[in-house]
DNA sequence: TAGATTGTTAATCGATTAACAATC
DNA sequence: TAGATTGTTAATCGATTAACAATC
């Protein structure tokens, strides 16, 4: 097999990411078509089709290409797509050829399994700080090198850090003032884990993962 | 405000949940509006309109009738919806008016945290059992009354326990394996956490939570 | 009764899939 | 060249929203 960057047809584009508006779906795939794409490069397979990627992850092969046509033209028209060029043209669009600096608020029973979890490390985030009520107590729950210092501390230690996402675990009763903390700071994503709708401004972007919720919607399925 | 149960109006779908094809987005708006009611009542509120239980979660109003409509008639016309009438419903069609049985498998950093979760046990939930490889470990760092025992012993102790939902945090490599043992034994729904797309049989419902995904996309906002 | 809000049908919007000319 | 697969337009499907008669 001939092994050629389709360099010329590339276009990744440099866009804002809000000048058009992609939708969140959109997003969420083209992670995980990078993922699938590394495991690739780990079994040295230098290509792979629309039609194959599409499979691995149980979507249209059209849907893989048309998510991928938001961005530019990254294949090669007879042939498929250079499994190493698409996934730099991928980690370049999602901000992932860069370390993507993160602080986690609320260093519980959650929070200390997710400034645990070698899984962001090991994907490139970078968790900057932990930050709790009780710091001492915190810093024993989580068997962690990430600092965990005092929330009160939180605007004297973000302001010189360059922080990209904050991931909130905080009690329900904290959450909103905590993410208006955050978005005095500046932040602009907020990964949020707490069963609470928060009040941001537009330009903030909040994503909820909400555990009791896909437990209960699961539930209906055992009645 | 008068208080009268719409009982007569009232005919909450004891239909299968396969029966008809309700989409998941459904299924997990029902929750958000069972819990937005558990609030309004915690406030003695008894009435709330579609538009208002809209509103407070960020829907359209029709949206929310129309979302009710799938299981039957809760409201009444030119008034709105009991508060306590419409929780009992949704509780029911959701299956949480009784207490679901729930199992863990992988008791590591993100497996410790969700069996020692309040959230779950305070919302019906009851958490049967850990298994881990290496159960005297799990126990350690998992503070919890939740009995820990060996992955060895999962058929012998699901066999006589009547689990509802099977929670998966094990390492990636050992996901499908595990998912193969839960399909014997006969278990209807797994919540995934590892991030990997499991092979199961189609009456088997899988949920899939991938926190480094959801930190992934959100990384898109923030170039 | 007058006012309000439901349940439901019709209209709109958006996302997925099919089809195919372009092209490697 | 013949075969394969892209990028993209058109068709389909499904979900959301608007509108309104029914009715409390």
């Amino acid at each position: 097999m001939q092994r050629r960057m389709s360099t010329e047809s590339r276009q990744a584009s440099g866009e804002s990411p809000e000048a058009r508006n992609i939708p969140q779906a959109v997003i969420k795939r083209l992670s995980l078509y990078s993922r699938v794409l590394q495991a690739l490069e780990m079994q040295n397979i230098e290509k792979i089709s629309s039609a194959e990627l599409g499979r691995q992850l149980g979507f249209n092969s059209a849907q893989v290409r048309k998510d991928l046509a938001f961005f530019g033209q990254f294949g090669v028209p007879g042939f498929g797509y250079y499994v190493e060029d698409l996934r730099i043209n991928l980690r370049h669009i999602l901000g992932k050829d860069r370390t993507v600096r993160v602080i986690l608020l609320g260093v519980g029973n959650l929070g200390s399994a997710l400034i645990s979890y070698g899984g962001f490390t090991k994907q490139g985030f970078a968790m900057l700080r932990g930050f709790d009520i009780d710091p001492d107590r915190a810093r024993e729950r989580a068997h962690t090198d990430v600092p965990i210092v005092s929330t009160t501390q939180l605007e004297q230690e973000v302001g010189s850090m360059d922080v990209d996402i904050a991931v909130l675990a905080v009690p329900a009763s904290q959450a909103q003032e905590m993410a208006d903390r955050l978005v005095a700071l500046g932040i602009k994503a907020i990964l949020n884990f707490v069963p609470v709708r928060l009040n941001t401004p537009p330009d903030v972007h909040v994503r909820y993962v909400d555990l009791a919720l896909e437990l209960e919607s699961l539930s209906y399925y055992v009645r």
